[in-house]
DNA sequence: ATGCTGATGGCCT
DNA sequence: GGCCATCAGCATG
């Protein structure tokens, strides 16, 4: 398995790990704070739930990769891609804070620090990540990701953010006390807009 | 602090 | 046709 042993177990079992890896595209990395859990075919929030379409196909392959998805007509999110090929888990990125190329990081976001990278879509506008990094091998190249050397203390748990399905999971984890972690809102249906 | 809403388009049935 | 793994901006307490 090239490289990426480390991210072939129970998708339960990474994703807490993945706390305090640092995500990184060329000049910018984000340390990782918070994440959520989706687990393929046994899981009714994840987008291989319904089986391989073109789209979620990353989630099928191997570990190590990074499934990204564009949704709301405007945002990006990521995703690492972990546990065996052929099961298709994935752990969302959904926050953390820059501690490389705050400048870049500032140009393409213009927020405060603190919410440079604090929910899924800002991150991935932080790392200046985009569909044609779905994909990406991130045990090489210009998009890579480093696991922490101890895996963080701290971890919370709870019920992931923006989900209608399977709302009952308590499979978004956190840094307790890190400042970067976004608030939860439980998903709300919308009337429709004509 | 919490709550609502418009923006905007790919994806899947 | 309906649904989003969202965010910024503005409102109100």
């Amino acid at each position: 398995m090239p490289g990426w042993p480390e991210l072939e177990g129970a998708v339960l079992d990474v994703a807490p790990r993945l706390l305090g890896a640092v995500l990184r595209h060329d000049d910018v990395a984000v340390r990782l704070t918070e994440v959520e859990a989706y687990d393929g075919p046994d899981d009714p929030g994840s987008h291989a739930f319904n089986g391989r379409t073109p789209r979620n196909s990353v989630m099928f392959g191997p570990p190590g990769f990074l499934y990204v998805y564009f949704t709301y007509g405007m945002h990006h999110c990521c995703n690492v891609v972990v546990g065996a090929e052929g099961r298709p888990s994935a752990v969302l990125v959904r926050a953390g804070e820059v501690v490389d190329g705050l400048d870049t990081a500032r140009a393409r976001r213009g927020s405060t620090d603190r919410d440079l990278a604090r929910g899924p879509a800002r991150l991935c506008q932080a790392l200046g990540i985009d569909r044609t990094h779905d994909g990406a091998d991130l045990s090489r190249g210009s998009l890579t990701l480093t696991l922490p050397a101890e895996p963080a203390t701290d971890v919370r748990t709870g019920p992931r953010v923006g989900l209608r399905q399977a709302a009952d999971r308590a499979w978004r984890f956190w840094v307790d006390g890190e400042p970067t972690v976004s608030t939860y809102r439980p998903a709300v249906a919308r009337p429709r807009r004509r």
